[in-house]
DNA sequence: CAATAGATTAGAATTATTCTAAATAACTCA
DNA sequence: TGAGTTATTTAGAATAATTCTAATCTATTG
């Protein structure tokens, strides 16, 4: 099977009925070849420059909207400034380091939220957000 | 008593060593005379401004983050474009209309997270938020 | 391969927020 | 109270993240 290795992510934006392109092929590279990771847009265009792809930061938001829509990653709004997006897309929490723009994961299995109130009328719960935030210790 | 009323918040304000100016009196009042609220800055200044205040939106910014450093305010980062200023600085979570920029408290005492790992080495956890972020039922 | 729909791009535009330096107002205390 | 000091306010410039625009490319389809 010559060529596997990049028909994955070829063929994972495909499923997404996203057009497989050069740009977008290699940041699906850089966001799903190895662990779940957060990025920020600026942070994934540096690598992409690094690793001696040239594309425009437009592309790079353009792409991640576009990963996010296709629920193959997902927003996680934490420190105002920056928006940052999250390759694991299951239920799961936050740590924010505040200050170092550091994200890690809290495994949503091992949480339990109780005693929420019901959904006000005519709403209904899309997601429910825990961001552990964290300071270092004095 | 003559001149309580004004002299709540500017009492509020020397407590909180805070210089009690025309501006911040008048968005102490604005902020801290009735029910615990919701506020961004554009919109605070909206108000002041039909209220007959005359005052910068520099000013409004100014003040917001020194009532929330003196403890007076609390910053809730919802959605990635304002920042939400809460009168409510106890422990509570939130309910988040996506699209709407509306946010209603969820008294804190009724929720209980279970399942939360330890900090991670060096830190200390300085806050848990919960949000709840709801939509229209379609 | 030609035609077309969709993607990429540079750079301008937008938005929230912060910064700057000058003008103003609050406080101190003699 | 009034001079002097210090903190605050302000308009407008500056910044930073993100979105938009219009032109140029590229993948796909027949």
């Amino acid at each position: 099977m010559p060529g596997a290795q990049k028909g994955d992510f070829a063929a994972k934006l495909r499923v997404a009925q996203l057009r497989p392109t050069k740009q977008r092929v290699a940041l699906a590279r850089l966001l799903f070849a190895g662990a779940d990771r957060h990025v920020t847009a600026e942070r994934l265009h540096a690598e992409a420059a690094n690793s001696g792809v040239r594309l425009s930061l437009a592309t790079v938001y353009n792409s991640l909207h576009q990963f996010t829509a296709a629920g193959l990653l997902r927003q996680v709004i934490v420190d105002g400034e920056k928006t940052h997006f999250d390759t694991n897309t299951g239920e799961h929490h936050h740590f924010y380091f505040e200050g170092g723009d550091l994200l890690t994961d809290i495994p949503g299995g091992d949480v339990r939220i109780e005693g929420l109130p019901r959904a006000p009328a005519g709403t209904e719960i899309e997601r429910v957000d825990v961001v552990v935030r964290l300071k270092s210790r004095g």
